[in-house]
DNA sequence: GAGCACTGC
């Protein structure tokens, strides 16, 4: 092998971030900021507490800090009400694996600050809970406030960002309980819930209880509202810390206030906000500057190298750093951050080829790769125990960075890069998401470091200087301010609340706010006074963003409800129908053939969820699965789109639309489907240009139709698209043509329908 | 001529 390839990258070690065993560890950390053990006696923990405390509320004591612990959990006998959800059969009747889980419990780092805890949860409406990762704050906290009695009667809340982890945390907490899931701790995510009146502790994501809102606008179920991964600062996130702050108000005020004689004296709200990252601060400034407590995490060392000098080609410098690892240190897995699939395979390709030149006394070399957009057995194939005698090597996007945990991973590569998603607003002609690779930012770079210490010390590999790490953002952008609100403002409308009014820890701006209300009063959701219009009010119903709905409410007119509610559920799926395997192109448009429909992507789209339904209801799963696989189509899409077909079916009853008694097929129909598609994207189309490119209806930007478009080669007249994204042109994707006479008129349609 | 990650009673 050329000697080129294990040329070391020049690497600097330094002292790890992780390792906090050590007080000289502790005190390069505290640089930038303060972590407390709450098990930790005073003196560290104390320091750190003064100078944050004064900083954020003067209060110099802290409870937290200042009790010893000597009571463990089960002194339920020291709240005034229990109310009986105390663990079940806590004495005597114990199995051993229940034994086990409260060993487990009890050893966790959070266990022994638990009584001053409470006590301060019990003292202040607010409280901003800093932990880090391992600290077992999201499953323990739940368990205290209940066990303590501060929940009253009511449900203590807790919301995640995503599905998996809200399932899997209450199915944890149910175990710790000793109870069945769904009776004391349950979870609500979409399409899937378990819980019950018993209901105490619910798990479920943000976007959920953001619904939930809608209907139950002082969410009075629960006495105490738990938002955790708060650093994540998901739109949702964002909108719920908003809207708690209000509901905080109302509920927690004698009903004086303002003639609003409603407020609910008897059923005051508790706020725990918890985060993983340095940012506590604004949350805490945000709530009337809320205590802020730090819970010590509990995670393996682990080492950091950075790079002496910056890396220009940091995929060749991750392929160097990987044989540097495979060469000289000890066996354990690698994972390599990465930015994107492109990336990702053709790095692969290189790791394989230099792997197979290695000296034969060196273990072989077996590479996975993780990305969203590859199919879920692929994905899966890192979880598979390595085999004797071999390194793993994955190469990962985001993906692995907080979503998957994959074991045994000893080393990470970050190569300091990842895509990320940004909406560019424009009032002229909508605007437009962009996807380029940036930095990561420090958070970022702290949790794929961890990555590498999850089951024992590990290494990690930073393709960037120090001096780069300590230049980069401390935290993202939140989501509110990359992503198009045109949903959320339909949202919050129908709570009567106007998102430029709402008191956001970070205002969008303007332009953005502008460009969604455009797009609403153009879908006729709103009328010239930005006022809810019925029409609005019925889209907001719909789990779909605004275009789409508006789509649904338009089929009626042209009596497609059924075809257009199929076209909407497959794209608003959380996984593309359409899989691409990069060095199967050819064969994948061979397949698809058979499904592409001339007048573009919606009925392409259509036809082959029509075709799945026909072979779903006739054969049995395994059939449909290698029907999926040879027409390079992803079944989960096909799954997910049906659950949300159904959940659509069921709005549309309540809004009074009949999706039955339409006959399937015909011009008659395709002309219906895609005028109603058309309502909906009369803001997404465009002209053709005499030099093949397209131009913006209602605006002057130049488009490209994305090359994975059915109708991607063909020159209509006009087209309307689902979206436009920036990489490296503005391409539109889900393209279908339209008559040039049609969506002109579209316009005043959908007005008049207002 | 091409694909960061999530989510919705």
């Amino acid at each position: 092998m050329p000697a080129a390839v294990y040329k070391p990258s020049p690497l600097v070690r330094n002292p790890s971030y992780f390792g906090l065993k050590t007080d000289k560890n502790h005190k390069r950390h505290k640089k930038s900021i303060s972590w407390v053990d709450v098990s930790d006696e005073e003196d560290r923990g104390k320091k750190s507490l003064k100078r944050r405390n004064s900083a954020v509320n003067g209060h110099h004591d802290s409870a937290v800090n200042g009790h010893k612990h000597k009571k463990r959990r089960h002194s339920n006998d020291s709240s005034p009400q229990v109310n009986g959800a105390g663990p079940s059969q806590i004495n005597g009747t114990l199995g051993t694996k229940a034994k086990a889980l409260q060993e487990q419990r009890s050893q966790l780092p959070i266990a022994k600050g638990r009584d001053a805890l409470i006590e301060e949860i019990r003292q202040n409406e607010v409280t901003i809970l800093l932990g880090e990762t391992g600290s077992g704050k999201t499953t323990q906290v739940p368990q205290y406030i209940l066990e303590s009695g501060l929940a009253r009667n009511g449900m203590i809340a807790v919301t995640q960002p995503r599905k998996v982890a809200a399932t899997s945390l209450a199915h944890r907490v149910a175990a710790e309980q000793n109870t069945t899931l769904g009776d004391l701790v349950g979870y609500a995510v979409r399409f899937d819930e378990k819980s019950s009146d018993q209901t105490r502790i619910k798990y479920l994501t943000d976007g959920m209880i953001v619904r939930e809102l809608m209907s139950d606008p002082l969410l009075s179920n629960y006495s105490v509202i738990i938002v955790d991964e708060a650093h994540e600062r998901t739109l949702r996130t964002d909108l719920l810390i908003a809207n708690l702050k209000n509901i905080q108000k109302q509920r927690n005020q004698p009903s004086d206030a303002k003639g609003k004689g409603k407020a609910n004296t008897s059923n005051p709200l508790k706020i725990v906000v918890m985060s993983a990252t340095l940012d506590a601060e604004k949350f805490s400034k945000f709530y009337h500057n809320a205590k802020i407590i730090y819970v010590k995490g509990r995670q393996h060392p682990v080492k950091i190298y950075h790079a002496a000098e910056s890396q220009l080609d940091y995929a060749d410098a991750a392929m160097r750093t990987f044989f540097q690892i495979h060469t000289d240190q000890p066996p354990g897995d690698v994972l390599i951050f990465l930015p994107g699939q492109e990336d990702i395979e053709s790095l692969q390709k290189s790791i394989e080829l230099y792997a197979k030149q290695l000296p034969a006394d060196k273990p072989a070399v077996l590479t996975c790769t993780m990305f969203a957009a590859q199919d879920h057995s692929q994905n899966n194939k890192a979880f598979n125990p390595t085999p004797p005698n071999m390194r793993k090597c994955i190469l990962a996007t985001n993906i692995a960075e907080t979503s998957i945990t994959i074991p045994g991973i000893k080393y990470v590569i970050d190569t300091g890069k990842c895509k990320e998603k940004q909406y560019l607003a424009r009032i002229s002609g909508g605007g437009f998401d962009t996807l380029l690779t940036r930095d990561i930012t420090k958070s970022s770079a702290m949790q794929r470091t961890g990555r590498a210490g999850r089951e024992g010390s590990g290494v990690c590999f930073r393709l960037y200087t120090e001096e780069a790490f300590q230049n980069m953002a401390v935290s993202g952008e939140p989501e509110i301010l990359r992503c198009s609100l045109t949903a959320s403002i339909l949202n919050l409308k129908t709570l009567g609340q106007n998102l430029e009014e709402l008191d956001l820890m970070d205002k969008p701006d303007f332009d953005t706010i502008a460009s969604a209300l455009k797009t609403l009063w153009l879908l006729g959701a709103i009328d010239q006074k930005q006022k809810l219009t019925p029409a609005g009010r019925k889209m907001a119903a719909f789990p779909l963003e605004p275009q789409y709905s508006c789509a649904v409410v338009a089929s009626v007119q042209y009596n497609c409800v059924a075809p257009v509610l199929d076209i909407v559920s497959i794209l608003s799926s959380s996984s593309k129908l359409f899989l691409d395997v990069t060095d199967q192109r050819t064969a994948a448009a061979e397949a698809r053939r058979m499904f592409v429909h001339p007048r573009g992507d919606h009925l392409t789209v259509l036809n082959a969820f029509r075709a799945y339904k026909e072979i779903a209801a006739a054969d049995s799963k395994s059939v449909r699965r290698e029907w999926c696989r040879k027409h390079f189509l992803n079944e989960r899409t096909f799954i997910e789109a049906k659950d949300i077909r159904e959940q659509l079916v069921l709005v549309c009853r309540r809004v009074g639309i009949n999706v039955e008694g339409e006959k399937e097929g015909g011009e008659e129909e395709e002309d219906g489907v895609i005028r109603s598609m058309g309502h909906g994207l009369a803001g997404n189309s465009a002209f053709l240009q005499p030099d093949g490119t397209y131009k913006q209806t209602m605006g002057q930007t130049i488009i490209k139709i994305h090359p994975g478009s059915s109708i991607c080669d063909k020159k209509v007249p006009a087209i309307i698209y689902d979206d436009l994204m920036y990489t490296n042109q503005i391409y539109a994707r889900g393209v279908s043509s339209i008559p040039k006479s049609f969506f002109l008129s579209v316009q005043a349609f959908n007005q008049r329908q207002a």
